[in-house]
DNA sequence: ACAAATGCTGCGGGTTCCCGCAATTTCGAC
DNA sequence: GTCGAAATTGCGGGAACCCGCAGCATTTGT
């Protein structure tokens, strides 16, 4: 059995290392890379069936990594290994998972018993397992009191760019009115307006996105994945949609 | 010589407590503790006079364990040990270090040669020393181009917890234009007008914020600090200031 | 000492945003 | 097939925001 490890922290991947040698004797060969797009490569080349991913590293995330290694090779097993438990993440991972597919979340705190469990649960057995923080916060989602459905997030991250009413709503195909009440939900489950009666004198758009990144709906990786996104749209988008008025430049003058 | 270590990843902490005993042999106790709270009680229990410390922590971050330890013993000599290399941060231990204080600030992907010349330099000859790429990045944000001013700074804070003008302008001591000037001049060192012109749909004020975390410029522990300010600066706030309109209640309608 | 530069402020207008009201559509349930 | 709840859209108004213009105050350079 061959195992990848994609990790940018030395202290942690050679701790890693230590307790997937004692957890799993069957493993015949592991290799370290150092960030996601070393791990896209190693991947392809190595055709490995079990990888432990970082998430947050430095030239590409593990969850782009991860995408990619899945698209090439869905039946990968793949075991996030991750500081930290935002909401961001676990959505990221739970958009790009394919079905079947085996994977897991541990955090690092987690105890080595508990990292040497999940490590043969997921890669060796392909099991679906989860750190008890994880399924908390999961379940806790799972209430529609806080949760935001997929459009809502969408309509936050466009939000989160600084994307005005106009635009957002062309980018989801959606009215301008929509939009709008998209966001009106979007203040409450954050806790916008719950806020705004205590202290009227809030921005509601930005406190929103402020409320996004300190409850940890919203991270600085997912930001910059979204903003490279939008690059993207704007590139394939038709010219003539941004600039309605046609004011000059047709012959005359 | 006693030193305390203040760091909550376990692994980076035992790396440097091997490093730390190879570099300074004269140091006769090393304590450990796991956040800012406990280094705090801890460096006031136990008068340390060097400190190594984590910035990013889970119940209380390093800059604000750094700012109670010297205000209670401003000699003490502090190294900080990082991950990152935010601007917020640097502006952060700026922001609290006392003069004539000796203090460092070194990166974790530092060399353990070059860690244990830092933790020499700083802790035993009360030096000021910082890594090679935070220097750059000081030195960056010395052109006045592109870096903050102190107020502008502060400013930004404001607009990035969600007030809007008015508040703004009432917590600063400011006009309301004088405001919405520092805002144009923030729009243009972060970038926003320059991106405006190629895409015309942004909410600038949104988009600010967001430039501001995704160059690193603010990060979310200095948004909670702030957050934390904003809080005290509501309570310490006269209540009558909050409705300037008083529209009933006196007496006749 | 004078001029230039920089920072702070008020005014006014054009735009965007927030949101209540109401009409219409969609969708699941019975 | 019908009913009711929820989602989608239009309209309109008041508030907040962006920003050019112009008048003072302070600071700086010569």
């Amino acid at each position: 059995m061959k195992i990848l490890v994609v990790e940018d922290d030395q202290f942690h991947a050679s701790f890693l290392q230590g307790v997937i040698a004692e957890a799993l004797p069957e493993v015949t060969e592991t290799l370290h890379v150092q960030d996601g797009l070393q791990g896209e490569a190693a991947a392809r080349a190595g055709r490995f069936e079990a990888v432990v991913m970082d998430l947050q590293m430095a030239r590409r995330n593990g969850i782009e990594a991860a995408r990619t290694i899945w698209h090439e090779r869905p039946r990968t097993r793949i075991l996030f290994w991750s500081n930290y438990s935002d909401e961001a993440y676990l959505r990221g991972v739970a958009d790009i998972v394919p079905a079947h597919s085996a994977y897991g979340y541990v955090l690092k705190t987690a105890s080595r018993e508990r990292l040497k469990l999940v490590l043969r649960a997921v890669l060796l057995e392909g099991q679906v397992m989860m750190d008890r923080e994880i399924q908390r916060l999961r379940r806790r989602n799972a209430s529609p009191r806080h949760s935001l459905s997929q459009s809502e997030y969408a309509v936050l991250l466009d939000l989160a760019l600084g994307l005005q009413d106009r635009l957002i709503a062309e980018r989801q195909g959606l009215s301008l009115r929509t939009v709008q009440n998209r966001l009106l939900t979007l203040y409450d489950k954050l806790g916008v307006n719950g806020e705004e009666q205590a202290l009227p004198g809030l921005n509601k758009r930005v406190r929103a996105l402020s409320r996004a990144i300190s409850t940890r709906t919203l991270n600085l990786e997912m930001l910059e994945t979204a903003q490279h996104d939008l690059e993207c749209w704007l590139a394939a988008r038709p010219a003539d949609e941004k600039a309605p008025p046609t004011q000059r430049g047709d012959g005359a003058l």
